[in-house]
DNA sequence: CTTTAATTCAAACATCTGTTTTAATCGTAT
DNA sequence: ATACGATTAAAACAGATGTTTGAATTAAAG
């Protein structure tokens, strides 16, 4: 039985194509090219393109999601044990650590993230109910914490804040592998190359911020970013 | 001559349906039906498809970009003159309001600002390609002005944290119409009626959060936002 | 009015799409 | 070895895609 063999070159091929080109932009032959199977082996394995999408995020997003609940529910419950308010802080790097460091987990992690990145966005509808579905619970955990943490703001205030917030951490994403943003890679490189003065940056010949920050530091200037703005 | 009725409408139901549905997710035949023109009118007046998506982008960028850099510029001759540093937040207001309150400037308008909101992360380098090529000057303006206005950050810390606000933007731009990104709508509107405590949130039955704020005060909150995080 | 160029239109183009079919092949248990 | 269910493979499917063609129509110029 091949059977898992199969299933997995396929996930993994689908995985680094519909995070290059979009779901739209990706066709079944050139997934079952890169994965070297037969084009039919999707249909037969998983149905259809749309349930090959489903599967892409489920395999990932169900143990990331985990790890983020985890940190989030642990968060919470030492904050009533101390019976304080959690810290907007904390809160916030529940949210953004568990996906960032997943990155580092491996090639096809940061083919994923970079994926999910983008998926918040998506224009089509096939791509966000896919994607928005795995999400939710974690996303309405998260709106709830917020509001214990800030009960000072109105519920639309702070929903938009963490808005900018979601939109802060996801475009990290999109941008955490270069190849995958060349244009805005360039745009970046060239405006901080033409700078002249003040801080040298060591790396401007060499490659593109973004990809050489180590995850621990991405980690925490995000934090500090998204915190400030919902304190603020 | 109809040449340019033909081509605005042509324009015009592009915009809609880029906005809507993707690049890849749009085909010539629902763009020309939508437009009530035939299929080879597109391929007539402007060459491809690709070409399309160009003249879609440029018709609105050139104008607003045009209107970013003058007051950004403005905000640079205000401090020389002043002979002090400009501030964070009159930057990020240069970069922020004049896209926010495009929004305003009409349905087309509307949905030309949530097609550029997924154009910064789409995945496909045909949209991608298109749309930076019509941002870099303002970026790179951009970026050498934050210099200026954070003299403490180096270059590679300031340039992630302008990242941050990007995203914070162009998400909250993503969402700036309801009917495009329904899950992530009613993922958020469950989450805040699920309160129950602290502040009512008058509006959770009738609407979502993100349609009805207004421009100025969307522009207020995001400005405090980025502007703490880049401060912090 | 006639001529001429610009524009529209229906139809067809070749190619690509996701999916299905049918036969061949594989591994395994009897 | 045989039989059987699972998997693979090649081929074909109907439909959609962007683009092109060539005739019909329209509008402006002489």
């Amino acid at each position: 039985m091949n059977r898992i063999g199969t299933q997995k070159k396929i996930l993994d091929a689908a995985e680094l194509l519909f995070a290059e080109n979009g779901y739209h932009g990706t066709s079944l032959r050139a997934i079952t090219a890169k994965a070297g199977v037969n084009v039919a082996a999707v249909n037969y394995h998983f149905g259809s393109k749309k349930a090959l999408l489903d599967n892409v995020f489920e395999r990932r997003l169900i143990p990331l999601n985990r790890i983020r609940m985890e940190k989030l529910e642990s968060v919470r419950a030492a904050a009533r044990e101390l019976g304080v308010r959690p810290s907007v802080r904390d809160l916030m790097y529940a949210f953004v650590a568990p996906t960032i460091t997943f990155r580092d987990s491996g090639k096809g992690a940061r083919n994923f993230i970079a994926l999910i990145g983008r998926s918040v966005g998506e224009s089509s509808s096939t791509v966000r109910s896919s994607f928005f579905q795995f999400m939710e619970p974690f996303v309405r955990f998260m709106v709830e914490s917020l509001v214990e943490a800030l009960p000072g703001l109105s519920g639309e205030v702070l929903l938009r804040k963490f808005q900018f917030s979601v939109g802060a951490l996801f475009h990290t994403l999109r941008l955490s592998d270069e190849s995958y943003m060349p244009e805005q890679a360039k745009v970046f490189a060239s405006a901080v190359k033409s700078l002249g003065k003040g801080k040298v940056i060591k790396s401007a010949g060499k490659g593109v911020s973004g990809n050489k920050v180590s995850s621990e530091q991405l980690v925490e200037e995000l934090v500090n970013f998204i915190t400030a703005g919902m304190e603020a």
